[in-house]
DNA sequence: TTATGTTGTTACGTTTTTGTAACATTTCTG
DNA sequence: CAGAAATGTTACAAAAACGTAACAACATAA
């Protein structure tokens, strides 16, 4: 697991580095808040451990505007016992979770583990296929911060299309996955729910999100 | 907050549940050392009552291999006078208190909300989404400082729902996490309390905090 | 006891969703 | 181009889901 490691004070950092390597972590280290922000818009870490008191530009700052970049790396604070403060601001500000300084390299990890499975299992409820963000906890759909209000016979059609994107399936298909049972073959409830779903999905212009593919059935568009 | 209680005794179960209940506690009781271990795997209880003599698996082994995978949810043994032995051992197979039968039911409820004070480090006992501040140790709502009057049935819905701020729950989520137990499948207990929780929380104006979610149940609203 | 508050049930009105059907349009084939 | 097949579009009615109020059962407190 790649982990972004962001702190000032030497003594801790060393001693923190080596502890996590030798649990088979992949560190980078860094010491400063203006070059952490931008390792961690350039890369993908499993998982940012994030010092609140910086040089350059605080801890607090950075998870912001991560946050507000869009990204969703899990992050863990290390905050000194007296931040309290600082430590609801940042679990409102989407930190995942935050440790006390001092702590043991052990609790660290465990803390570690259990965000990253966290976060690993909400990824997949999280479709993401050009610019739709369709998110099954939330049950919401959003395309470029534009929600999209579906029914959930939609929604399900959707989420269906959205899992395979390019690959085309049957009516058969989605009646027996969407609406789960066999429907009186001659109808075209199929073909009425993808126009209600494309009414509402193609309001951005893009042109036709959900192709017909004459003869088979339906796709979505696939990513470029 | 919901809290396994595992206890064979039935005089002894059927004792402190109503008076655990009573305190707003959302119990959910097993008799059998095996099934409880399958429950406190599967669910995320804020706290684990566990008598160590069971049929079944004794508390001990449950207790053990709780810990063995991961799992550091609060525990606390229940444990006859003459059972010294255990408690020690107990202690260090990572309990967190214990507590001599007999006992009273209030010492009880008082060091569960130690324990979960101490495990959760006052973290997640205050939720605050949007303009509302729960708190799980006093039971108290707060809207804009100004405080919300709820019923115990009312709080724990709340608090269930605001702990995933966003995320739908299906009404059977809800009545087994917030009622516990397995109701008439008919019934809309779910939709008449959401009513009056509404009727307590939107008086603000800022519109409905508790969304409707056609076709598979309710969310709270989350924060922009 | 009476009065009060909580909670589940029932019944009913309202809104939203969804399948059907009928018709329009496009696409393909000869 | 004609005709057929497939898909697109719209309107409507039935069904499902939700909101609401009233009530009954029960517990609690004065």
């Amino acid at each position: 697991m790649n982990v972004l490691f962001v702190e000032d004070e030497p003594k801790i950092a060393s001693f923190v580095e080596v502890g996590l390597k030798e649990y088979g972590f992949v560190v980078d280290y860094c010491d400063r808040g203006d070059t952490a922000y931008e390792k961690a818009i350039a890369n993908e870490y499993d998982v940012i451990l994030l010092d609140i008191m910086l040089p350059g530009k605080d801890g607090l700052f950075i998870l912001k505007h991560l946050r507000q970049a869009g990204r969703n790396t899990p992050v863990i604070l290390l905050t000194a016992r007296n931040e309290l403060d600082d430590r609801l601001q940042g679990l409102n500000l989407g930190a995942d979770d935050y440790i006390a300084k001092p702590f043991f390299v052990e609790e660290l990890v465990a803390r570690m583990y259990a965000v990253v499975r966290r976060s690993v299992g909400e990824r997949q409820n999280l479709v993401t296929v050009g610019p739709f963000k369709l998110d099954r906890i939330t049950r919401t759909v959003v395309c470029n911060q534009q929600s999209v209000e579906l029914t959930t016979r939609e929604f399900n059609l959707l989420e269906y299309l959205m899992r395979s994107p390019g690959r085309v399936f049957t009516r058969t298909q989605m009646l027996e996955h969407v609406w789960g049972y066999d429907f009186n073959p001659s109808t075209n409830v199929v073909d009425v729910c993808i126009q209600r779903l494309r009414k509402k999905i193609d309001i951005q212009g893009q042109g036709r999100w959900i192709e017909s593919v004459r003869g088979v059935g339906y796709r979505f568009k696939q990513a470029d």
